[in-house]
DNA sequence: ATGGTGGCCTTGCCA
């Protein structure tokens, strides 16, 4: 039974709810993760989403800040979430589907602006956070599993629009880039969107600030979706709805897909 | 070196 996933920062749950159920409407992924959903989970607007056959809801939230939704047509168990950083942010939840794939949705911490733990603590944080997924992989070796999210990392050099300069820039630096490799390694995790689309450019995440961002497409890859080597063979049709960053009142995250045939 | 935009916890904090 072939099913597909999305991946999508809405930046804002309550505000984009429209924009959720155009995605559900013209895309219609089996599953849904959202980051950055800026709600509890008792407001999350979920009537209009169940209309649309996205019943089943795996979520974690707060006021205000971070909180990712498993939003799915397919029944879900809930696995729970951890807390990685000790942070006390609503930054990972996990679930099941009936075929038995387990499935992440990470919202990793951005890391502030200067990448030096020494004078900005939250880039302390991000590493720990990183570190911390690194040691809870290694112990737990997943299998059947899939992991997405707004990692807040462009690993590769092809991940952002100008890697010489963006090497100092939080979200590129060889320390970020070494610790998500590591947390990768620890999982057997195989990245799904570059296994599909092996070579070019490609970036999921424009920045508000840039006034003319499809143009300037100063662009990085900060959204994932992994999974561990024994499904891996089964992904396929990986693709970023770009368009998605041009919608009215739009999040500065287009949504990730792919595909899996299990 | 700086500031640019956007959302919410608001007149600052976070991304």
């Amino acid at each position: 039974m072939p099913f597909t996933l999305a991946t999508w920062n809405i930046n804002s749950v309550r505000l984009r709810a429209g924009l959720v159920e155009r995605l559900m409407r013209e895309e219609a992924p089996d599953v849904l993760c959202l980051q950055e959903c800026k709600s509890p989970v008792e407001l999350l607007p979920l009537e209009g989403f169940a209309a649309l056959g996205y019943e089943h809801v795996v979520a974690r939230g707060q006021k205000g800040y971070n909180g990712v939704a498993i939003l799915s047509k397919l029944p879900l168990e809930d696995l729970g979430d951890k807390d990685f950083a000790a942070l006390g942010h609503s930054r990972h939840v996990a679930a099941r589907l009936e075929n038995g794939v387990t499935i992440h949705n990470f919202y990793v911490p951005a890391g502030g602006d200067k990448p030096d733990r020494a004078v900005n603590v939250k880039f302390g944080q991000k590493l720990d956070y990183l570190s911390e997924m690194r040691d809870w992989f290694h112990a737990e070796r997943p299998e059947k599993a899939i992991l997405v999210g707004d990692l807040n990392i462009a690993p590769r050099e092809d991940d952002v629009w100008n890697h010489k300069q963006l090497l100092k820039i939080v979200s590129h630096t060889p320390i970020e880039v070494d610790h998500l490799g590591a947390a990768q390694e620890a999982g057997g995790w195989v990245d799904i969107t570059r296994q599909d689309i092996p070579q070019g450019n490609l970036y999921s995440w424009w920045s508000y600030r840039s006034p003319d961002w499809d143009a300037a497409d100063k662009g990085r890859r900060l959204d994932h979706v992994w999974a561990t080597a024994d499904i891996s063979s089964s992904a396929h049709s990986s693709r970023v709805l770009r368009a998605v960053r041009g919608w009215e009142q739009p999040s500065d995250h287009a949504p990730v897909f792919a595909t899996f045939d299990l």
